[in-house]
RNA sequence: GGAGAGGUGGCAGAGUGGUUGAAUGCGGCGGUCUUGAAAACCGUUGAGGAUGCAAGUCCUCCGGGGGUUCGAAUCCCUCCCUCUCCGCCA
C-alpha cells in the first residue's frame, strides 16, 4: 500500500509509476475521496470537541443545582449529527482504502521502463566450467518428462489421477532427490548466509494474504478454503513475512533474516495450455524461500545480497544461470525492484525462471503494519521487506535432470547433493 | 464437537458511566549519588489522525463490529481470538 500523504503530495509521480507498471491508475479518484474525507473529519471533529466540552460541564451544572434539560436536548442533536457524519466518513474511508489496496507499488528509479518481459535486462550470467550450449555428440538431450518416465522417478499421470493436472508425483530416487535438494538449500543458507529457519503454516488467513499483497488483487490465482476462511499459501513469503505483522521490531535486531521451506499452491487461473507440460507450470511445488526485514536505507544493498545468496546455491550445484533485472512492466504488484534468476534447460533450449528476488520497500510493511523503533529519532518507521526464492525446486529439477544426464540416459546426482541422497547416480 | 475462563499501554495487573489515555509494579530512557557499576532516590516513558511554517490546538483508540446515553474501558447485543478441562485424533 502506498502512503496516502505521498500520493496527495506527488500525484504525478504516482501516476507515472503506475503507468510504467502497465496498470490503470485511479489517482484522481483517490485525491477526490481524500479531499472529501478530510472535510468530513474536520466537521465531525469540530462537533466532537464541542460535545466533549459540554459533557464535562454537565455534572458541574447539575451539582450547582441548575436545570440542564435544554442542554441535553441540544447535545442530543449534536450527537446525532456526529453519528451521521461518521457514517459518511466510514463509507468514504472504506472506498478509499479499497482503492488503495489495488494500487501497485511504484518501480524504483533504477528499474528500466519497459512494457513486458521482452524488455527485461540481463545483468550477468554464470556457466559452470566446461559448459557448452551445444551437446557434444550432437544427440538431442532428453527432456525432464522423458527422463522422469524412463528412470521411473516422476509420475505426472498418476498425479493427475489423484489430484488433477499440475500435481506432480515424485517417486523412488526422484522423491529422494527432491528432498535432498530442499535440505541442501536450507542447510546452505543456514550455514553460509546467516538465516534462521522457519517451518511455516501452509494455510493462512485473509489478513496475512492482504498483508503481503496477494489479496485483494490476485484473488483468482489463490486457492481458497471457504469453510474455514483459509488460503493455501502460494509461497512461504506469505506466512513468513506475516510472522511480524502488527509488530514493532528492535532496530538492533535488523536485518531479520528467515529461510523456510514450504509447498506452494497456485491456481494458475487462465494459464492452461501455456507451458503446461511437466514441471514448467504446476499447481503445487516446493520452494525454499528467504525473507528479510531490514532498515530502509539498506534495502537495496540487501537485495543484491539476496540475489547472491540464491546464486551461491546454483554455483554449488553447477547449474548454468543468468540474472535478469525486470523492467517496470514485468514487475509484480508489490515489488519495487526484482531480479529473476533463470536456469538453463538443454532440452527446452531456453532459460527457465527458478527464482525471483524482490525488494518491496515499505509496501508490504505498510499493509501488514510491520515497524521498527528508530534508535536515533525514537520514532516508529516501517521496515523494508524483501524476499527471494532460494530456490523453487520444480524448475531447478528440470535443469538438474537435463544438465546432469549422461549419453546412456542416466542422471548423475550433483556432487554436493550426494551426501544427502545416499546415491550418486539415477538409472 | 461439549463445558468453562479470559482478552486493558513493551510486559504484568487495577479500574463505582462524568478531567481515566487509563492506578500500581516491572521494563525502557534521563538524572542525582559512585573511581566505575549495582542498589537507592527523583523525573520521564503509547499509537494513529485533522489542522498549522512552527510552537501548538483538536479528534480517535482499553480484541473487532454494532447499540444505549448529553457522556462508555465501565451497561447491552454480536463476532473473533487465546487459555483450561472433557471427547476425538496424526
Amino acid at each position: 500500500m502506498l502512503d496516502l500523504k505521498f500520493i496527495r503530495e506527488n500525484p504525478e509521480k504516482v501516476k507515472q509509476g503506475i503507468a510504467n507498471k502497465n496498470e490503470k491508475d485511479r489517482v484522481d479518484e483517490i485525491l477526490q475521496l481524500d479531499k472529501h474525507r478530510r472535510e468530513l473529519i474536520a466537521h465531525s471533529e469540530e462537533l466532537k470537541a464541542k460535545r466533549n466540552q459540554v459533557s464535562a460541564e454537565i455534572p458541574k451544572l447539575k451539582k450547582a443545582g441548575q436545570d440542564v434539560t435544554e442542554i441535553l436536548a441540544e447535545m442530543k442533536k449534536v450527537s446525532d449529527s456526529i453519528t451521521e457524519l461518521d457514517v459518511k466518513l466510514r463509507e468514504v474511508e472504506s472506498q478509499l482504502n479499497e482503492i488503495l489496496m489495488y494500487i501497485p507499488n511504484l518501480p524504483h528509479e533504477s528499474v528500466p521502463v519497459g512494457k513486458s518481459s521482452e524488455e527485461n535486462v540481463e545483468v550477468r550470467r554464470w556457466l559452470p566450467e566446461g559448459f557448452s550450449f551445444e551437446s557434444e555428440n550432437g544427440i538431442k538431450p532428453l527432456d525432464h518428462i522423458e527422463l522422469g518416465k524412463k528412470l521411473n522417478i516422476l509420475d505426472f499421470e498418476r498425479g493427475a489421477k489423484v489430484s488433477g493436472s499440475g500435481f506432480p508425483v515424485y517417486k523412488g530416487k526422484g522423491a529422494t532427490l527432491e528432498r535432498a535438494l530442499i535440505n541442501f538449500m536450507l542447510d546452505y543458507h543456514l550455514q553460509h548466509h546467516g538465516y534462521s529457519e522457519i517451518f511455516p503454516p501452509f494455510l493462512v488467513n485473509r489478513d496475512s494474504m492482504r498483508g503481503t499483497g496477494q489479496l485483494p488483487k490476485m484473488e483468482e490465482d489463490m486457492y481458497h478454503i471457504e469453510k474455514d476462511g483459509l488460503y493455501p499459501i502460494p509461497t512461504a513469503e506469505v506466512p513468513i513475512t506475516n510472522l511480524h505483522r502488527e509488530e514493532v521490531l528492535n532496530e538492533k535486531d535488523l536485518p531479520v533474516k528467515y529461510v523456510g521451506y514450504s509447498a506452494c499452491f497456485r491456481r494458475e487461473a487462465g494459464s492452461y495450455g501455456k507451458e503446461s507440460k511437466g514441471f514448467l507450470r504446476v499447481h503445487q511445488f516446493n520452494k525454499v524461500e528467504m525473507v528479510k526485514f531490514v532498515k530502509p536505507e539498506t534495502s537495496y544493498d540487501e537485495l543484491e545480497l539476496l540475489v547472491k545468496d540464491a546464486e551461491d546455491i546454483l554455483q554449488a550445484l553447477k547449474i548454468p544461470y543468468r540474472i535478469l533485472m525486470l523492467c517496470s512492466g514485468d514487475l509484480s504488484f508489490a515489488a519495487a525492484k526484482c531480479y529473476d534468476i533463470e536456469t538453463w534447460s538443454p532440452a527446452e533450449n531456453r532459460w527457465l525462471e527458478a527464482s525471483s528476488c524482490s525488494n518491496f520497500e515499505d509496501f508490504q510493511a505498510r499493509r501488514a503494519n510491520i515497524r521498527f523503533r528508530n534508535d536515533q529519532t525514537k520514532k516508529l518507521e516501517y521496515v523494508h521487506t524483501l524476499n527471494g526464492s532460494g530456490l523453487a525446486t520444480s524448475r531447478l529439477m528440470v535443469s538438474i535432470l537435463e544438465n546432469y544426464q549422461t549419453p546412456e540416459g542416466k542422471v548423475i546426482v550433483p556432487p554436493v547433493l550426494q551426501r544427502y541422497t545416499g546415491f550418486n547416480v539415477i538409472g
